[in-house]
DNA sequence: GACCAGGTAGCAA
DNA sequence: TTGCTACATGGT
């Protein structure tokens, strides 16, 4: 079984590996001590996710990101958990306002994550209204109830559920899952992907907001939804999710960005956040900000 | 028992 | 276009 160690002194920004998974960002990873979102964080757990049939784990220890797959899996786990990103370079150049600066100190170490890009659009999908262990627990349940099992040194993992075994599905079966009012939009977008009438993918290569349009296609997924998608997955650093958190950052401390409507207020909180004068990383920006009103006290 | 959580679809004006 | 409102569930 391969395994690796990537040195944490070598990534620019240095890294914390439990706040990036357990941040409300990813929903695919999974701590193999069951303590995800606990605040006790003693030792250094294994977390552990399965990417095309593949199983990935990684954990920090003192010095470095080790990590244990099926097959050598480096350049995926680099790849996975933006380890190339340089946080100086991103958050040097970021806004000097006090909030944001608190929210840098607050996170230090986070950063942004590349999900697959299905099993994240079904997630996002999921968390309308939710909260982030819920969400968590939710998309744990779809692994377990329609994924594949794979197994992986001795032990047994399931994969996110294919396009194909969601669309197999009733919304029947997945209101007994208390999935609720999600429960068809997770079929039907479940469908439209296995019957190739749409592909998440197809957003790629699209400017910012035509990706966005592109992607609300799909049911369940409006504008914020569509963000989480580019953000998280697609590599669209430049889209900020207006959920209720960051709703709540633009009356208190930016009410100037609030345009009324969502795509100017998020054109205008883009500028606000991004490096520069355009709108670079302002999703990054975003994602400390989400962590440090939901968690902070 | 309200209130809230990483909102969206459907419908009326 | 914009502005309601219903929608499930579980925790505080």
């Amino acid at each position: 079984m391969p395994t690796g160690a990537i040195p944490t002194a070598s990534l620019a920004g240095g890294m914390d590996l439990h706040l990036t998974l357990e941040s409300g960002q990813s929903y695919l990873w999974r701590r193999e001590d069951g303590r995800m979102y606990e605040n006790a964080t003693e030792g250094s757990p294994w977390y552990y996710t399965v990417v095309d049939g593949e199983v990935v784990r990684v954990r920090q220890t003192e010095s470095a990101i080790e990590w244990h797959a099926s097959t050598e899996a480096e350049a995926l786990v680099r790849e996975l958990l933006r380890l190339d990103d340089d946080l100086p370079e991103i958050f040097g150049a970021a806004p000097d306002e006090q909030m944001l600066e608190a929210a840098y100190e607050y996170a230090r170490g986070l950063r942004l994550v590349a999900d697959p890009v299905f099993p994240n659009l079904i997630s996002f999908i999921l968390s309308q209204q939710m909260r982030v262990e819920r969400i968590h627990s939710m998309t744990t349940t779809l692994a377990r109830e329609y994924g594949a099992e794979v197994e992986f040194d001795g032990g047994t993992y399931h994969a996110f559920p294919t396009p194909e075994e969601l669309a197999g599905a009733t919304e029947s079966e997945l209101r007994d899952l208390a999935l609720g009012y999600r429960a068809p939009y997770v079929v039907r977008t479940a469908e439209m992907v296995a019957d190739g009438d749409a592909h998440p993918n197809e957003a790629l290569g699209l400017s910012y907001e035509d990706a966005r349009e592109s992607l609300t296609r799909f049911v369940g997924v409006g504008d914020k939804v569509a963000d989480c998608v580019l953000l998280f997955s697609l590599g669209y650093l430049e889209a900020v999710p207006l959920d209720t958190w960051i709703r709540t950052a633009i009356e208190d401390h930016f009410p100037d960005c609030d345009c009324g409507n969502y795509a100017e207020t998020s054109q205008a909180i883009r500028q606000r956040f991004g490096v520069g004068d355009g709108d670079d990383y302002a999703g990054y920006v975003q994602t400390y900000v989400f962590h440090y009103l939901r968690t902070r006290e």
